[in-house]
DNA sequence: GTTTTTTTATAACGGATGTTATAAATATGC
DNA sequence: GCATATTTATAACATCCGTTATAAAAAAAC
């Protein structure tokens, strides 16, 4: 019995196409990711893609458009990540290095080369001239600080924080962390001493360490 | 009397200089900073400037040297700033906002306008791929952290913090304040906003407030 | 005033940039 | 097999990029 492609949808009509946009856009990421929207020509892009610069323009747009795709689908992975690591019984102190653990393999490329975070490291630069791109940045920034903080406030209602603490102010200081570590990756700093820094922070604000120290 | 040039040399040979190199760097900086490294051709410099491209050739080397000279003067005086904010017999509280309100007056322009750090928003785009300009941020970062750090231990021999307190765990949060702050300012955050985040970010990191609050 | 020295302005250089026109290639529908 | 539809690869495009050659301009030295 023939069956079915997976696909739901017939077949198209016109020659198939030869790239997978996921794949492309993940690729695209990378390379927008060591040298910046303005430091990337589309050459590279096609080249890391594979696409020609007519396909890449008829999958997205144009750079522009390709970049911000980029981003919205970087803020959601890291954001989905973060959300994840905060979720759940876990005690606060562990959420919390469970969350910065989540960034670091992120911000630490699979062959463990830093690179830091995408957003302050491409977007960040662009954010002053760049209308759509600062929004985006802007806006992911307080989704991050949201999910710190209802964090915090449940943390607060379960008893793991003092009854007068602040969520506001500790999701701002657990998100301080989040951005320096950040900024500290794509500066070279080694992902172990990262950790370290991010264990610090959270024995900081959470009062007492979960863990071993 | 005829009163001799404040410069100390004779006049040179050749026909004089019609820039002032000093005023050059800081309006090259100016433009760097909205626009960022790669994202910045010579012209907007040149423009910027009122020099031509053979005399920022003569003047700087090429556009990478001019951008490092830019970003060495930048470390100098913010650093500058914040070891002046720190400095002095002001209580803790009162110096960490110093420093913060410090390194504000640098993210808003004259005119209002946030274009935030020019280290996290220019340099640190580049620092993946650029060593030179990754060893300036990573040594800056370094003097950052040192210099709060300094303050803490002072902090905690006046009396300002309890004795167990830990003063490099402490900087670190300082820094990441620094840091989401600097952030923050060129996403397009105001600026009372990002005086708020300081003072709560203040607040948590010397256990009580000092002024209001 | 002529020579020498340095800086200036203009324009050029080769190559890179984002984007698009053109035509060949590869599928479906009949 | 032929017409139709879509994607592909190649190359062109106008412009911009960082950098430098060239010669005029402006000062001191003699």
């Amino acid at each position: 019995m023939p069956r079915r492609k997976s696909e739901t949808a017939a077949a198209p009509r016109g020659r198939p196409r030869a790239y997978d946009a996921e794949a492309a856009l993940k690729q695209a990421t990378e390379t927008f990711w060591k040298t910046g929207y303005s430091g990337t020509p589309l050459d590279k892009i096609a080249a890391a893609t594979g696409m020609s610069p007519p396909s890449l323009y008829a999958a997205f747009g144009n750079k522009h458009a390709l970049y911000l795709e980029a981003l919205a689908r970087y803020w959601e992975m890291t954001l989905a990540a973060t959300r994840e690591a905060l979720a759940g019984d876990r005690p606060l102190a562990e959420a919390l290095m469970l969350a910065y653990e989540a960034a670091l393999s992120f911000y630490f490329s699979r062959k463990g080369s830093a690179r830091g975070c995408f957003v302050i490291g491409t977007a960040v630069a662009e954010a002053v001239e760049d209308a759509e791109i600062r929004k985006s940045v802007a806006a992911g920034l307080r989704m991050l600080d949201g999910d710190f903080e209802a964090r915090f406030r449940t943390a607060r209602e379960r008893g793991e924080l003092k009854q007068d603490a602040d969520p506001e102010a500790l999701a701002l200081l657990a998100s301080a962390t989040m951005h320096t570590i950040a900024i500290r990756a794509r500066a070279g700093a080694r992902r172990a001493d990262l950790r370290e820094i991010a264990h610090k922070a959270v024995t900081l604000i959470c009062g007492s360490p979960s863990g071993s120290h």
